[in-house]
DNA sequence: CAGTATCCTTTACGATACTG
DNA sequence: CAGTATCGTAAAGGATACTG
């Protein structure tokens, strides 16, 4: 059994588990640090190397992650002006450990896609025949 | 530099690290997985384990989870009928590389608190002399 | 370049009542 | 017991335009 509760407060009114995990939930928090892992980037290129992520969500999330301690932001007044965003300590301990997870995601996509498909197949039959 | 995507498209048109990180974004998925470790439980034990989750969203999470082939469900018709949810193979591999970033949490909470405790007072120092 | 500002849609979640 | 049905809210995210 694991030395944690998932169970909804502690003695500052939030569970420790939860509260981290927050800060990974949400589409685009996990993909941002781990655009990171190989060095600072600036806010266009953690942008491009997601891809699809307006300016809006990205500065959003950037802002979260920095407030949580996951990584700082630093501007060089240019002209033209640049901001680039590194990981701590902190972050880079945390996507040490997220890292194993996005491997196995790489090594299972396929048993999850054909879960689903056989779900979905089987869903669809009771649909027509019920 | 890690042997993966974090592009929005692969030949299915989706990617598989998001895909996978899809299943346990979201407040509940991981910790309905995690209460799993322990051997099957039915639905109100899980209910009970989590402690706030209403039995609309925990019924919506746990479809999902099954879907994707994390979790099985096998129902026991009574009286009074009986459902169970046990972790697959699939889903014990996952908790297994989650279990570290759990773990993490705990370990490290005290330190993201401070963080959003420095970043904040900031920010309110910057709002109150403009 | 790195954001803000607006507006809008979608999705997740919460509360409560009802049922085989 | 383990759901479903309905209704409502809030948060996340998307599209687009504008700016120091």
């Amino acid at each position: 059994m694991l030395p944690i509760t998932i169970t909804p407060e502690d003695d500052s009114g939030l569970c420790p588990v939860r509260a981290v995990l927050a800060s990974v939930s949400g589409k685009w928090q996990s993909l941002i640090l781990l655009s990171l892992e190989d060095g600072a980037l600036r806010f266009s290129a953690v942008k491009r190397a997601i891809g699809d992520i307006t300016q809006r969500v990205l500065t959003e999330n950037l802002r979260s992650l920095e407030r949580d301690g996951y990584l700082t932001r630093s501007v060089d007044a240019g002209p033209p002006v640049a901001v680039s965003y590194e990981l701590t300590d902190l972050g880079r301990s945390l996507v040490e450990v997220y890292k194993p997870l996005v491997l196995w995601a790489a090594e299972h996509i396929g048993t999850v896609k054909d879960a689903r498909a056989r779900y979905d197949a089987a869903a669809d039959g009771r649909a027509e025949k019920p």
